[in-house]
DNA sequence: CACTCCCTGACACTCCCCTGACAACCCCGG
DNA sequence: CCGGGGTTGTCAGGGGAGTGTCAGGGAGTG
């Protein structure tokens, strides 16, 4: 699981942040001031860097860290408030490698954080028994052989296997794989389940991942 | 019993709210006003929070109380009537940990409510004795060892043990565990009790869980 | 157009939930 | 000590909600 450093003075919107982060699946560490933020660089496999920080601009931090040779490849994502034009290209030659302005849409966070993610390298895998995601490259091997999955199949497969043991409704798996808006029956989870099993090669009554929980929910195995 | 926060401005709408959560299992503290609303915010471990109040809109006691340390980790539930998209970012980038556009269903609600305290670690994992219940697992151990549990059996398990030494009637527990609706008989909850006693290994007789009250009910022992 | 993928509605089947009946038990008064 | 009424434990079966599965239409893509 990749590790997200946040970068943010303003509690509110840190938290916003943590929510919206760790919802997706990544780990998130914080920090509130330029400071923090170096004491965890070590750690994170991505930077979200405010450009407003009470001790140092942010854009200072991005110059320190690119200096240092170790964090030379780390990704780093500004957040601004200031939509003029000048400081988003100033921001990206002084080392960021992508930018968002306030206000902005959690999905479109969450799309731009993965697109860096799967830059460097870092995507993550999940390893759960003899199965292998790589989400970087949206495949996914059971044991050891290649599986070919749809988009909504992999998707799925991924949200369950990042929280394994828990269970999940299915309005709940509804809402975070297929999104807030999505308009249909609960059933469209079933189906996808059904073609989940099916390329898994599980027994639905003996399942060796995707557990159903009578009047519950699915569950990932532990 | 963990104490949650009714934040709502129009009468009808809270005493609604107040009636769902209590019947629920929750203790419910109440507030017209943002102003009543900071008072009793020492108190609750999660606050419902509506989005327009007569003196200060909802957000704004939001971020005030994000500024506040002592409220940071406090988790915000919040109400709206808008629908909009860019709204239900926007109140959770300010700080709250989830919403829900009015209307929204009784269930869901609770949902979302058991999720946040899960998450805040009030809610989650009961022990009582040998027995282990973890609410997001759907899962329960006897002296380490898993039990394969029903939904209802679960859910009124998981009742009983939250509120040990406490009597319950059969109607009661229809009422709490069944919910509202539910229109049969009380003997329902004894079939309940006998699979719950012999899935638990225990004699009715001497029970090490689920004591029968002879003419009030069933109590989980302390 | 051919193809894939997503979603839905329909149908079959499983298993849980509930009920009704009976047995066992407790608590009374006689 | 006995008997009766009320309460609870237990059993077995029917009904139904929940789930697995299949086939087909529609949207998107090359």
């Amino acid at each position: 699981m990749p590790k997200l450093l946040v970068v943010e003075d303003e509690p509110a919107v840190r938290m916003g942040l943590r929510l919206s982060l760790s919802r997706a699946g990544h780990q998130v560490l914080e920090a509130a001031t330029a400071t923090e933020a170096w004491e965890q660089l070590s750690q994170a496999d991505l930077v979200v860097l405010d450009w407003m920080l009470p001790d140092e601009p942010g854009v200072r931090l991005l110059e320190r860290l690119r200096r240092d040779g170790r964090y030379e490849n780390l990704p780093v994502l500004m957040l601004t408030a200031r939509a003029g034009e000048g400081d988003r290209v100033e921001g990206l030659t002084r080392g960021a490698d992508d930018y968002l302005t306030k206000p902005f849409s959690t999905p479109e966070l969450l799309a731009r954080i993965q697109a860096l993610l799967r830059r460097s390298g870092k995507g993550g895998r999940i390893e759960r028994g003899g199965l292998a995601l790589d989400l970087e490259r949206h495949q996914a091997r059971l044991d050891g052989e290649p599986l070919d999955l749809t988009r909504r199949e992999f998707d799925l497969l991924a949200f369950l296997a990042r929280h394994p043991g828990r269970v999940y409704s299915r309005e709940e798996l509804l809402e975070r794989v297929w999104g807030p808006e999505f308009m249909g029956t609960a059933r469209t989870v079933d189906q996808h389940v059904a073609q989940l099993r099916e390329k898994l090669r599980e027994d639905p009554k003996l399942p060796r991942f995707l557990e159903t929980l009578r009047g519950v929910g699915y569950r990932f195995r532990e």
